[in-house]
DNA sequence: TAGCACATGTAACTCGTTACATGATTTG
DNA sequence: CAAATCATGTAACGAGTTACATGTGCTA
């Protein structure tokens, strides 16, 4: 019964703090989901299985709604097999970049089109670029001490949180030069009528 | 019958030659590969799809084993959707970084283990950077012209190189920040044994 | 009182991976 | 002659998304 990489993504979060599947399905929107990402139809059968595996407990708390509202925290087992986990190489991830895929095929677009196309993107990542800047003025001025602490789920966060401002920084920069290629439109059959 | 994704990277790839289901099998790892992936198992059936919705034709040529060896063509139709498609802004795509996800919980991990786990994700990140770069001298010095006209499958190819060198050179850096946040290793409790 | 946040589940479907299956041609 | 490459398909399974389903408590 191997756990899942979504089953590794719950157990970094538990091991934070305890968290209701609801929490989970939040945070798996924000936090985390910078990186992995679930909907809550995934999540309540994974915590399922986490419990049946010995990883995680859950304990009854008063909430609203037809059912229980159930209070998740992770086992000694559970803290155990994430460190193991954590530590070993990831395996080879297929990439799976669907903008990328659409610029393979950018020669059929008319320039004018594709600069739009570009320029959108451009403008998502200096979007996302911007929240990150945000987010790591916050942390850098509330918990100095802790992100210089390796040992410290501060210290994993900030790097994530660092990693996210710098490949947003180079998505952003390479659309900046694809923009400029874009832009000096040779077109030699109209080089006549191009003004410069 | 809305073409999937895995559609149109067939199409980009047949949108440059006619090929066969096992030539695109290979594109599919190598040229593409980089930003999207595929297995046989699944591009036989799609290529079915792409037929049946007009998008591409067949040809029987010679070939070995005992079924036909058929070469895949793109057709104006085709054609048509693969630029309309690629003009049109890509879905937010969901993260999905493993490699991140451990990151997260690398406070669990003994600092020395974590810096084995960085320096060869460093290296592999390096590699793949040489290898683009080797990439990159190739076609720079083979297709200066049309590199340079945004019309041309040599300008995309060309553009999604530049994206994979930026990315590998963000990457790496990244890890190398990251091993030094790592080797710092303050351990407050052992601060009268450290040298700083 | 209408809508939203909280809260948890199942079902149907799509996408992707791994394994099963076949067989000719070329190269060592 | 053994192994790799060329070449095409199907089946079983797992992971992920969207839709279905229910119901409370708070706020505008």
């Amino acid at each position: 019964m191997a756990t899942s990489t979504l089953g590794f993504a719950l157990l970094g979060l538990l091991a934070r703090k305890p968290r209701t599947g609801y929490d989970l399905t939040q945070a798996m929107r924000q936090p985390i989901g910078y990186f992995w990402s679930a909907s809550h139809s995934q999540v309540y059968p994974e915590l399922a299985k986490l419990e049946a595996a010995g990883y995680v407990n859950h304990s009854v708390i008063d909430g609203p709604g037809p059912r229980d509202t159930k209070r998740y925290t992770i086992s000694a087992a559970g803290r155990h097999i994430l460190a193991e986990w954590a530590a070993k190489p990831a395996a080879p991830a297929t990439a799976r970049d669907e903008f990328l895929l659409k610029i393979y095929s950018l020669w059929l677009v008319e320039p004018a089109r594709a600069r739009e196309l570009i320029r959108a993107q451009r403008a998502a990542h200096q979007a996302q670029l911007e929240h990150y800047e945000q987010i790591a003025r916050e942390v850098e001025s509330e918990q100095i001490d802790r992100l210089r602490d390796p040992t410290t789920p501060e210290f994993s966060s900030y790097a994530t949180l660092r990693r996210g401002l710098s490949f947003e920084r180079h998505a952003r920069d390479w659309c900046e030069w694809l923009l400029g290629a874009l832009a000096a439109d040779p077109e030699p059959a109209r080089s006549a009528d191009s003004p410069g």
